[in-house]
DNA sequence: CCAAGACCATAAGGTAGTTTAAGAAATGCT
DNA sequence: AGCATTTCTTAAACTACCTTATGGTCTTGG
């Protein structure tokens, strides 16, 4: 199984003890998603936790005009899904799409809800987990207030260096919160000087 | 002591014993803040974790510009403080102020981990808070990355009714990321529709 | 009770970002 | 290899939002 990455996330936070590892392994299924393939689309209730071992993943909402606006991507160690959704049991407003074939490791809300009973010190690793994306969707709260687009893309540039040159600048601009063409224009710019 | 409401906005979320109770009524403690006063500055490392009984404060950052752009609001049951800060131990880039006369309870981050490692319980309750404070933030983002700022206002007209009679345009127009003439504007529009 | 701040509104001119459209470059498919 | 599709760029007209400025109302404190 090749759940020995998450294993070592888990331990480089928080060390586990045998029947910890036991009991992840056993949860934790392995699955292949082909690229343009969806994990979770709108509508649908989200009952799966994600966490990626290979490939890239973006989640993002459909607007009522039938635009795209991401809001996350994934790669390599991190997680995905719809939280709100996931906790709620409520329809998902989200769409999340391999960019690139991946592999990722998923377990069932049920399953996830026994290891923080059984196993409290998930309770922990999660909390801090949630922590720190609280700290990282905080920060791009104040870009989006306080930046110019141009601003936003070279802190995203600097930031998320192994990101930018796996992701499309379509995409990329939809997670800034700007056109494409206004993000030509930006790199343009920035190319020049 | 006033940690009665405390108590029972834990309670809500997971039952607590006696033990936990005293604990918590141990470590929390209570605290006055007048209008303007600060509990948090640029530069400081934030210490302390702030759970607000009565009153009002906001979080804002100060750009290269020097202007303010709030982060957050917290009236009653609500938290606040810089948690990059406070979980890092690196100088906090926010500033967070009562704009009413408040009373607060904080716990120091020391009391904090202990509150973790010997009442486990804590984890499970704090997993969940971080986790609901993703979500909103999650929204957040999204609003800002994919509506005017029109909608954004109406947005948190509804979803924050108790607030916005409490609050100035001002800061009302710097949390959604616009100039208080523009939210007069905006403002002006809707009352005529 | 008056003065000094806050707070809100309005308007004119300016800038950041969008729309639409069309062409060039890169990528994917068979 | 060769055609189709997606991706990136450019440009012109347009819209959302900002800046500066001015005046009015409402609080607040001394």
């Amino acid at each position: 199984m090749k759940t020995l990455a998450l294993i070592e996330y888990f331990n480089r936070m928080l060390p586990l003890d045998e029947k910890e590892i036991a009991f992840v392994e056993e949860i934790f299924k392995e699955r292949s998603v082909k690229k343009r393939q969806f994990i979770l689309q709108e509508g649908e209730i989200c009952k799966q936790n994600t966490y990626v071992l290979e490939g890239c993943f973006r989640m993002y909402l459909i607007d009522p005009h039938g635009k795209e606006h991401n809001l996350q991507f994934a790669i390599e160690n991190w997680w995905i899904g719809d939280i709100g959704s996931f906790h709620s049991n409520t329809p998902s407003k989200l769409n999340v799409e391999a960019t690139e074939n991946s592999i990722i490791l998923q377990v069932k809300k049920e399953d996830q809800l026994k290891l923080f009973t059984d196993y409290p010190k998930f309770n922990q690793i999660f909390r801090v987990l949630a922590e720190n994306a609280m700290v990282g969707l905080q920060r791009r709260v104040l870009h989006n207030i306080s930046s110019t687009a141009e601003e936003r893309y070279l802190d995203f540039l600097e930031r998320h260096p192994t990101l930018f040159n796996r992701i499309s600048n379509v995409q990329i601009a939809s997670y800034l919160g700007v056109t494409p063409e206004f993000l030509s224009t930006i790199r343009k710019k920035i190319a020049k000087s």
